[in-house]
DNA sequence: CGCTTACCGGTAAGCGCTTACTGCACCCTA
DNA sequence: TAGGGTGCAGTAAGCGCTTACCGGTAAGCG
């Protein structure tokens, strides 16, 4: 039945065309279900299709009807060397971007993926070619300045993930502050800790922002005294983590009873080196983590965190940039409620305690 | 200096043209650096650029010159549970992945990824969207029948990764008879067993058909005994590892005294296994992996296992299919250099034997 | 000083597809 | 039987870009 015809120049709807024997208006018709071909016209064009094994050429569809379908995400990977179970914050972006990915399928759309390091040059240009690829962007955090992201959105629509939104680019991240609201309260008003400390993430970082603002307002709130300072400065990894705990103790530093840390990461440090000193958690000093990575319940002791939805952030943001895309409009600002998941780092016995607590949305609308 | 002029409806070449009182072949001209513009016209058209903050349409360009610089990547994500430090597969493919960015980086592509779950229908159609969309496309192992490669091989150039070559498509992977047989040679030469099992992986994949079949001939040639069998079908999982071995010893059988696995994740079952029965790894059974994933080393005992260049093997398949894309060209079957990692599990002692070996690559060309 | 040569820049023709518009049959109604 | 619908299919115009081709200007040469 099928040709031997090694087709080498490219196939197009015309080729189709003429061997159903109908017009190429007929064509596109069928292939997008358009219209109301007579069901002979349809077989016969279908058959064409099969026979040549045609596939539409996803440049012209997209200059003809403006719509690439198409996803731009950037992120950064890492690069420096890891610290024992870092690889863990590149299977955090690869969630996220799973989520995306999950509501693009849902909308026909497909990813187009681009990393950077982070010694990378020209990024903006990396970027900006991406964008013309694209039908929309989705920036992980961090990944351009507010007046890149201005100058870019004149072009695509932008999607910011964990950041801030700005008049031309929308944001969607998880609720910091009721999570951190949480953290602080289990340990303060359900263990009674007096004294608390924060080890902070990257300082540019506006999740981490928020979050040592959040752990500021809400340990005062609740009557803690709270250690702070550039010594608490970490930088979202499990090294960070464990330096500040360590030249905290070099300095002769008394520790607060309960340290919150920005990430899960900074908290696998945290409870290292506290273990090298022979500090034991959380009987000496609890420890709390933040986003619920899958090593967090292997640790020892399994870490108290706060979980984010994750892959349900990717989707939200897919989601958003699609009524962007097609409507122009799209929230401002989503907020992500997040969960305090008890283990027993935090002090709660082993299965003892089943706090467990959801943050309303703020304001969730279509 | 910027005008407050909020585009929204496209803006094309021929706005960045009229600004700058130039035609739109010199504002095409100027943005791909062809032709030898004044370097007045030059810097008349770099500034409506910057002031329009203009980023050319990808489609279009790609519909003109025909070439859209995208490659597509296709491959599998889990869905079913994990078993614990089974999201190292992830990983797995995610380093690959990124391999074929850096290579993609180099000449100006792009990725556009679609992960493809285990009951995801209509495969094929998907991954035959993606082709429309791509200039050629990479499929991860067992993606596509080689009747849909063939197919789809009409339209777009498609290199598979760990599979094998086919009339209309090409193929990148690591050299699996050597690793298996480096493994073989430690176990039975320089340890003396005289005795061996192979855990198998998934029974369609090419690369476990390769590695189960060096495994026989090698093991063979060095004269040790081989336990064979429907007994000894894994799936490349841990759970499949722990459960070959539970149903072995359930059955009274004896084990040999090394078990060569798949890969890893399967050790990682195998050595689970074991322990629980208290069988001692290496004193009773030794073990190997084959993939050498992040993990190997953290396990007790530290895995002895066959180090992939996964990274390379990405930019390795980028490079074959951009070369067929632009050339026609392009090695059918490409086979990568693997290196033996001796740990403890084979049964030498901490950092006692360092062997390492280098396959020769079968035929590198360009 | 006039003509050739070189060098830029502009005009216009597509790239493969979608879709508005138009044309043609056929069917229904009066 | 004639007029008006109705419904399908075809023609052609464009989507934003690249580039072959051509024309004009200025420099070089005899």
């Amino acid at each position: 039945m099928a040709e031997p015809k090694k087709t080498r120049a490219t196939l197009t709807i015309y080729d189709v065309a003429s061997r159903a024997g109908v017009s190429i208006a007929s064509v596109s018709r069928v292939l997008n279900g358009l219209g109301s071909p007579r069901a002979e016209t349809r077989e016969r064009v279908m058959q064409a299709v099969r026979e040549l094994s045609f596939v539409p050429d996803g440049a012209a569809r997209a200059l003809s009807n403006g719509l690439k379908e198409v996803v731009g995400v950037v992120f950064r990977r890492g690069g420096e060397e890891l610290f024992e179970g870092e690889d863990e914050s590149f299977l955090f972006i690869d969630v996220i971007n799973r989520g995306i990915e999950v509501g693009a399928r849902r909308r026909g759309f497909d990813l187009l993926i681009s990393s950077v390091g982070f010694n990378d040059d020209n990024v903006a240009a990396r970027i900006a070619a991406l964008a013309g690829k694209a039908d929309g962007l989705i920036l992980h955090d961090r990944m351009l300045s507010a007046v890149g992201i201005a100058r870019l959105a004149d072009m695509v629509p932008i999607v910011t993930l964990a950041g801030s939104p700005t008049p031309a680019s929308l944001n969607v991240r998880c609720d910091n502050e009721f999570g951190i609201r949480a953290l602080v309260r289990h340990l303060v008003i359900d263990h009674g800790y007096r004294s608390l400390g924060y080890v902070s993430g990257r300082a540019d970082s506006p999740d981490n922002r928020t979050r040592s603002r959040a752990f500021e307002t809400e340990a005062v709130a609740a009557g803690a005294e709270i250690e702070t300072g550039p010594a608490w400065q970490g930088n979202y990894s499990a090294a960070g983590g464990a330096s500040v705990v360590a030249s905290l103790l070099d300095a002769g530093r008394k520790l607060p009873r309960a340290i919150l840390c920005a990430n899960d990461q900074t908290a696998l440090g945290v409870i290292h080196a506290l273990a090298q000193r022979g500090i034991r958690v959380p009987q000496d000093v609890a420890i709390t983590g933040f986003d619920d990575v899958p090593v967090a319940r292997h640790l020892h002791p399994p870490l108290t965190t706060i979980r984010q939805p994750m892959q349900e952030l990717g989707a939200k943001a897919f989601d958003i940039l699609y009524s962007r895309i097609s409507a122009g409009g799209g929230k401002a600002d989503t907020v992500l409620p997040v969960e305090l998941i008890v283990r027993e780092s935090c002090g709660c016995a082993q299965g003892s305690m089943q706090a467990s607590a959801t943050a309303l949305v703020a304001t969730d609308g279509m």
